[in-house]
DNA sequence: TTGAAAGCGCTAACAA
DNA sequence: TTGTTAGCGCTTTCAA
């Protein structure tokens, strides 16, 4: 087989274009100090020969790697995979991400990192080591571990935290969660309901905290009171079916829920069956994430729809921004919105029909 | 910010362990002629200073590039994600392929490239050009595309060719849609169904054809006939529609249908409704792909598994080892699977009850 | 079995 | 505005 080199070099093209190394660099990297003339000549000899840069020699000569490493979980990823359920969050991501690089000569490359082992700082290290990308896009629960960020800060590699508010290193950015929560709460008061029910994510994703902040300040606001109506999961069936159990226990047991993933939706649409009760007339329903499964499910659900790929476009824009531009001082924010289907109605209002 | 240089390299392990370059290159690489102390010093030092050789570098020097390319169609893929209606074909290569990669070090890249444009040497060659991938993945309908497979011939990158079985460069892999078309035909026959239709793929697919040669022999070997009950499709939802008004139309209509994708299924699934037609009472109904989408529907798709993850693993491990072994020279079939589920029952013997 | 030298393709820094 | 030089981190010769 014998040693792969580039077919068509820098080399190749100043050659051809009788001009230096220097001049053809310039014109790839559309830098200033090029006559047009010259500009134009070394283009054609460019586009008649079909060079493209090696990124690896670009990289080698300090210069940009064209790279952008999207870290997500490993387990919860292989997960979602292997259960083959319609989670389509990666998706999503390369559908905003890959997109957004492609139009900037970038590309994007999925890492799975193991939050929750203490190699991590090894695990991320080595992908850094190895591909030196340009930029880094952390999702929860990455974007607040302080290992990874520390890491990324320390090595100067630019990185946005999805999901995050902290202050600190790395561009933050929210999906909107306050905002949504209060979108689906608002949804429901329209329609009439006063007892509307929240099942919250776990603790350890800063974005479980803000969705509650959302529905409880918007009851608030109402003159409706959020006592006793939150229960918390940890995005999984189990959790929410538990959480649901405990709602629709209650003696004032809520005439809506709304429920921070679409897993634990689905867990409160099924013990409302059990339990007899209808969606949505006797419940209704929201869920969050909006992913494929909702549409599927009897009745259809209303959800909020979390901007993903908006929010990983975003995210790499302003990577390979950085640059030049110092990172956005405030959190970056792209706000969801509701979808509303089947499973939201309005509120008996006698109990009796 | 300033140039981003690697922080440990071959040299400051080099020092540590007090040898030359080019003992520790042999270590990375596993060469041969390294004693085993040496190798034991050298790879201290590796650990202790937590190196990780760059793949820019590597790669430079004529080396590997440790990056496989998977290459899917620009427009579909970009519809799919959009549709967000859990087709999750990209998943499961990235489940397949990343982690493989992984395991012996390698990294997957998607790249999307448009088959139909008269550009596709251009975009691939340029894909080529910039990454220098060590393997390339071809997903239909690019598995056949003589530009792109000529290209990479040319080039002497090692490809595999997912979805097809044509002679010549690259290796030739399938999901075995053949055995699988027969499988989903052998169950209908064994739960009694005679007239058995089948809405086939479009003819630029080769699998298309496969999975018709298979239906068509199951029956016949059966001792029935499949005349004028075959319908072609593109895989989209219009086209099974339109297949299915055809064979639900004939006068002696059959009595289960197998569609060559799960779009093309539900609409067999909407037509039969419309029609008045119970699945699976009053037809039996098989679907390609198994894809989320199936478990969702009313019934559940009874479906063929198409073992993509499997496959694009092997296709990763084919093309690692491409560089020592030659390809195999027949083609490798991963075969599917029959799931079994709710929109598969035995024929009415009896056109009363 | 080990090491030294050369060079991969490109860009930063400097010179003209 | 253009060109020259040096060097990135690594592997491939080739020599010891």
């Amino acid at each position: 087989m014998g040693r792969r080199r580039q077919s068509v070099t820098i080399k190749h093209v100043a050659a051809d274009a009788g001009v230096s190394l220097q001049t053809v660099s310039r014109v790839i990297n559309n830098e200033p100090n090029v006559r047009p003339a010259m500009k134009e000549r070394v283009q054609a000899s460019i586009d008649k020969l079909g060079y493209v840069p090696s990124i690896a020699a670009q990289r080698m000569s300090g210069s940009r790697s064209y790279l952008i490493l999207a870290i997500n979980d490993r387990d919860l990823t292989i997960a979602d995979w292997k259960a083959r359920e319609g989670r389509d969050w990666v998706d999503q991501m390369l559908l905003g991400g890959m997109l957004t690089c492609a139009e900037h000569g970038y590309r994007m490359l999925i890492e799975l990192v193991d939050t929750h082992s203490d190699h991590v700082e090894r695990e991320l290290g080595a992908a850094i080591a190895a591909l030196q990308p340009d930029g880094v896009i952390l999702t929860p629960p990455h974007s607040e571990n302080s290992l990874i960020t520390g890491l990324l800060a320390e090595k100067g590699i630019p990185f946005a935290r999805i999901g995050s508010k902290q202050e600190g290193p790395g561009i933050a950015m929210t999906m909107g969660d306050s905002h949504n929560a209060r979108l689906a709460t608002d949804h429901l008061i329209e329609l009439g309901h006063e007892r509307i029910g929240f099942i919250a994510g776990p603790e350890d994703f800063s974005l479980s905290g803000w969705r509650m902040e959302g529905w409880a300040s918007a009851l608030e606001d109402a003159g409706f009171s959020s006592e006793g109506l939150c229960e918390r999961g940890d995005f999984g069936f189990e959790s929410g079916a538990r959480a649901a159990e405990r709602l629709l226990g209650l003696t004032e047991a809520p005439t809506a829920i709304i429920a921070s993933s679409d897993q634990m939706a689905l867990a409160v649409l099924e013990v409302a069956r059990r339990r007899g009760l209808n969606v949505p007339k006797d419940l209704s329903l929201v869920s969050f994430d909006n992913s494929p499964i909702v549409r599927f499910t009897q009745p259809a659900l209303t959800a909020i729809d979390q901007p993903i790929a908006a929010t990983a476009a975003r995210a790499v824009e302003l990577l390979i921004d950085a640059r030049k531009k110092p990172a956005p001082a405030e959190p970056v924010q792209i706000q969801g919105e509701l979808v509303v289907r089947g499973s939201t109605a309005s509120a008996r209002v006698d109990a009796g029909s």
